[in-house]
DNA sequence: CGCCTTTGGGCCAATAACAGACCATTGATG
DNA sequence: CATCAATGGTCTGTTATTGGCCCAAAGGCG
């Protein structure tokens, strides 16, 4: 990006799609994150109209084409709902090169550039910030869950960890924009293999994380961070090249 | 924000309003961050349109209000546009108080907090990868046009020395994140006056932001971030109590 | 069993937004 | 002074989106 492009930065586009793209790239982010597990459904269509911002008719259609693609089940009446059928696949190679397939190089760049800021400053906040006891409480637990994961829940509950931490600086915008970094590696975090070797590795990046939050030392909350981040960065841009 | 939230944090608005009022916004930011100074023109309507993704028509009713509200002056022929006639006002205290007043407090700490994790997560990302020449140049650059600035210019340049530096990541989105934080707190930044000891003393951080960032000193450079928008932070803080 | 409540399903008329074509104005330039 | 190219101004028909209203299914409860 030329510095002159402050035009591209500032007058960028006012919408990504029409209300229906947009919000079925919503629903399948909340599908994708597991912020509705397997099983579990999502709100009543009116209620989910209102928090989304559009009208019931277009979430309708947005439901319809994920019940269609296979992520969503709806059944009529009380204690109906759409509910989440989708499980992430069991990934091999294969599956990892097709997602990175579906990105351009420079998408990816941005993407995990966009993630490695946002996600480092959200610690680094929250570090330098004086935490209550319910923080340090939430924080911990978030961390047991992860830990304690079953390997069929461990991306679901990862990424409950990280999405925590930016939802503990109580900025919704802060947890919004970490939101969206998660959502755009999604798809090829969710294709690499989670093994064994890389859960512990991972476990004990977590623990550096949060025990640098826990001890208010923004700092170190960094190093943590960027350092568990560097870690998928170098592995994915590893498969581009 | 409670924990439980994470409903509200993936599944919010899907659009902040309709078109009209989207592109509206989105000119004012142009307008206010000074992307377009007072003076020059916005570009031609149909190459706009496409930049912001909308209809012509649509685009048009947004710089009819704009020109309405007295922010632009229409010109037709070649060589017509759309004109910015726009200067901030000369701010006094009253000033202050009165864009305080458009936000509320808890709206003010979330575009603080945002605005913390962004920028500090921007420069450290920066001060993290190996600069080119032409990165350090236009650093270089960028500095001391804030250095040199007419009072009446500071704001402008201002923003644009700390919007380069998320720009010089290369990363779009994380561009795009810091000019919307800038974006939340502009009116409250424009309505505080100029003072030459204030200028003086965002001088020398702006010196040290970037001095961390050429050392490609990351923990530095968060620092140097961190203390330059605390001071203003502090400052809104304080007025709002 | 019959009713009630919650939830999805369908429909319709009104409005917003769009794409595209064409007109009008203006200043530069030959 | 005539022409041209770039630009804003206007109109028209089409599509997307909305709000509101009522229907249909399904499970709980008296």
């Amino acid at each position: 990006m030329k510095g002159s492009d402050r035009l591209t930065t500032v007058l960028r586009p006012v919408r990504a799609g029409n209300a229906f793209e947009e919000t079925v790239e919503r629903l399948l982010q909340a599908i994708k994150l597991g912020v509705v597990g397997p099983g579990e459904k999502l709100p009543p269509e009116r209620e989910l109209a209102v928090r989304l911002g559009i009208s019931r008719v277009t979430l309708r259609e947005a439901i319809r084409s994920l019940s269609d693609a296979g992520y969503l089940e709806v059944r009529r009446g009380r204690y109906g709902g759409a509910f989440v059928t989708y499980r992430q696949p069991d990934p091999g190679a294969g599956e990892l090169r097709r997602a990175l397939a579906d990105m351009d190089s420079a998408e990816l760049a941005d993407a995990l550039t966009f993630r490695m800021a946002v996600e480092c400053g959200a610690a680094q906040v929250l570090a330098a910030s004086p935490l209550s006891a319910a923080q340090r409480t939430t924080l911990r637990r978030r961390l047991a869950e992860v830990n304690n994961a079953d390997p069929r829940d461990y991306r679901r509950l990862d990424t409950a960890f990280h999405l925590s931490i930016a939802e503990l600086t109580g900025s919704p915008l802060l947890a919004g924009a970490c939101a969206e970094a998660r959502l755009r590696v999604t798809d090829l975090l969710n294709a690499i293999p989670v093994l064994q070797p890389n859960i512990d590795h991972a476990a004990a990046q977590h623990e550096a994380i949060v025990a640098a939050i826990l001890a208010e030392d923004p700092a170190a909350a960094y190093r943590a961070v960027a350092e568990h981040l560097e870690g998928t960065a170098a592995l994915l841009r590893g498969f581009l090249s």
